[in-house]
RNA sequence: CGGGGCAUAGCGCAGUCUGGUAGCGCAUCUGCUUUGGGAGCAGAGGGUCGCAAGUUCGAAUCUUGCUGCCCCGACCA
C-alpha cells in the first residue's frame, strides 16, 4: 500500500475524551471514528488489524473442530420468549419494532437462535458432537460505555456453541474450546490466563474467563505467579484425545486464579505470599458450560442409541475481537506509539522514502515494495512528499513491526537501515540482503 | 440508573462572569526555501458559536426547554 493512496488519518494531537491509551492511540493512528456513544466505525488501519485477529480466531476454532456460520444481527422476539430471556435480560439489550409492529431486537448473543437452528436440524445423536461458530456483530446498551472499543456497545465478538449428547462430551467439547483460546491468545502475542469466572446471565456451572493482565484493566485479578511463565499447548496437540484436552485443562487451573466476584481469599492466602499475583486484568474472553439451560425449554433434543430422545448439553464460548484490538494495544505500546506483535500487525513492513523525487532512492524503494510485495508481505510505503521526522513519527505511532529507512545517505553505501519496531534495534543491510533477509519468511 | 461536567473551524482551546456582530495554536491550500526524528517565511480558505424558543435596539455571552457527548460510581464480551 502506498501511503499517499491509503487512507489514514492521522491526528497529532489527543482527542479530549480519550482516557486510556489504546483509545488514545486508535484515535491518533487513525483506527476508529465514535459515530456515537459506544458505537465505532473501523477505519482502514483497524480493519487490517481486525481482519487478522479474525483470521487467527477462525484457524483455531477450526483446528479445534469448530465449524464456521453466519447468523442475522437482528432477530425475533419469539425466540427469546421461548428461552425466557425476552424478560429477564433487561435495558441492555436494544429492541426494535418492524414495519409490521413485530417485536425484534439487536442480538446481544446467539444461544436461542443457534439452538433454534439445530433442532430444525439435528435428530440423531451420530451427528454429536457439533459445534459452530460465527463473527457477527453485537449490540448491548451498555449503561455506560467507555474505553473506546474496550467497552462499547457494538461489538464484535466470535461466539461458538458446543453441542453434546452427554455431560461428559460437553466437558470435553468446553476443555478443546478452552485450549483453543490459550492458542489463540498466545499467537497474538498476549498471555491469557483461564480463571474461574461467574456465569452471569448465560447460567451454566462451569465457566472461565480468560485475562490478559494489564493495568487499565477493568476487573481485579488474582493468580499464582507460575501461570506467567505456561506455555500454551502446540499446534499438533489432539483435540480428540479425551485425555490430552483433560490435561491441559488440568495444567491450566492446577493453580488458583480467580476474578474478583470468584475470589477466594483464604485459598490465595494460603500461597506463598511469592507467588501471589494480584493485579488488574481485561477479560478477552469467557466460555461456559451450561447443560440443558436453552435445549430445555427450547426442546433441542437427538434421538440417543436407545431409540429415546435426550435433551443435549450445551456450551458457549466468546472472544471479543474488537475489544482484542484495544487490549493489544494496552499490551503493547510506548511512548511514541503502538508496537504490534507480528501476527496482528497491519504491516509487516513500513518503507520510509527519506527524499522523493532523487532517483536512487525512488528506485530503491520501489525495489523493496515490490519484492517484499510479491513475497507476500503487507508492506506499507510512505511514499509522500514529506519530511524525514514526520515519517519516522507516523511509523512509529502505527507500530509496524519492521521499519525500511531509504535514504541518500545509506544508499552512497549502497545501504538501507531496517529498524525493529519493538526493540529499537537499527542494522545496515543492502537491498538484496533485506529481501534474502525476510522475503523468504513466508510462503 | 444516581452524581458531576462539557458543547465555539478537522483537532486542542480562549472569548461567556460584565451582551456590541468571533479569535489563537496545530492541521488544510498556494508559493519560495528546506529535507536522517513531527521545518521556516509569506499568503489564503474554513465557523448560521449543539438545537429551539424567549429577553433585548443588539445574544457565542442572559433565561427556559431539548439533544448530544464525557467523567465518577453500581452493572457487563
Amino acid at each position: 500500500m502506498r501511503l499517499s493512496r491509503f487512507f489514514l488519518p492521522i491526528l497529532r494531537e489527543t482527542p479530549k475524551e480519550a482516557e486510556i491509551v489504546s483509545h488514545r492511540l486508535m484515535l491518533r493512528a487513525g483506527m476508529i471514528r465514535q459515530e456515537s456513544a459506544g458505537i465505532y466505525a473501523w477505519l482502514p488501519l483497524g480493519l487490517k488489524v481486525l481482519n487478522k485477529i479474525n483470521a487467527i480466531i477462525r484457524e483455531e476454532q477450526n483446528r479445534a473442530g469448530a465449524i464456521e456460520l453466519l447468523m442475522p444481527v437482528i432477530q425475533s422476539a419469539d425466540l427469546w420468549r421461548e428461552s425466557g430471556r425476552y424478560d429477564d435480560y433487561g435495558k441492555e439489550m436494544l429492541r426494535i419494532k418492524d414495519r409490521h409492529e413485530r417485536d425484534m431486537l439487536f442480538g446481544p448473543t446467539n444461544e436461542e437462535m443457534i439452538t433454534e437452528i439445530f433442532r430444525s436440524y439435528v435428530r440423531s445423536y451420530k451427528d454429536l458432537p457439533l459445534n459452530l461458530y460465527h463473527i457477527q456483530w453485537k449490540f448491548r446498551d451498555e449503561v455506560r460505555p467507555r474505553f473506546g472499543v474496550m467497552r462499547s456497545r457494538e461489538f464484535l465478538m466470535k461466539d461458538a456453541y458446543s453441542f453434546d449428547l452427554d455431560a461428559e462430551g460437553a466437558r470435553h467439547s468446553y476443555y478443546k474450546m478452552f485450549t483453543a483460546y490459550l492458542r489463540t491468545f498466545t499467537r497474538m502475542g498476549l498471555k491469557a490466563i483461564p480463571m474461574r469466572a461467574d456465569t452471569g446471565p448465560i447460567g451454566g456451572n462451569l465457566s472461565h474467563e480468560f485475562i490478559i493482565l494489564a493495568s487499565t484493566g477493568e476487573s481485579e485479578v488474582f493468580c499464582h505467579k507460575d501461570f506467567l511463565a505456561l506455555d500454551a499447548p502446540a499446534e499438533n496437540v489432539d483435540f480428540e484425545s479425551r485425555a490430552a484436552m483433560q490435561g491441559v485443562f488440568d495444567t491450566w487451573t492446577s493453580k488458583y486464579a480467580a476474578t474478583s466476584e470468584m475470589h477466594d481469599a483464604a485459598a490465595y492466602e494460603a500461597m506463598p505470599e511469592t507467588d501471589r499475583v494480584s493485579a488488574r486484568g481485561i477479560e478477552v474472553g469467557h466460555i461456559f458450560n451450561f447443560g440443558t439451560k436453552y435445549s430445555e425449554p427450547m426442546k433441542a433434543v437427538v434421538n440417543g442409541p436407545d431409540g429415546k430422545d435426550v435433551t443435549v448439553q450445551m456450551g458457549s464460548y466468546g472472544i471479543g475481537p474488537s475489544r482484542l484490538v484495544a487490549a493489544l494495544i494496552e499490551a503493547n505500546h510506548d511512548e511514541a506509539g503502538i508496537i504490534w506483535p507480528d501476527a496482528v500487525a497491519p504491516f509487516n513492513f513500513a518503507i520510509a522514502n527519506l527524499k522523493v523525487g532523487d532517483g536512487a532512492t525512488d528506485a530503491a524503494c520501489e525495489k523493496l515494495y515490490g519484492e517484499l510485495s510479491m513475497a507476500g508481505f503487507d508492506v506499507l510505503y510512505d511514499d509522500r512528499d514529506d519530511r524525514p521526522g514526520a515519517k519516522f513519527a507516523t511509523m512509529d505511532l502505527i507500530g509496524v513491526p519492521l521499519q525500511i529507512i531509504v535514504g541518500p545517505k545509506g544508499l552512497a553505501e549502497g545501504k538501507v537501515e531496517v529498524k525493529h519496531r519493538r526493540t529499537g534495534e537499527r542494522e545496515m543491510l543492502s537491498l538484496d540482503e533485506v529481501v534474502n533477509k525476510f522475503a523468504t519468511k513466508k510462503g
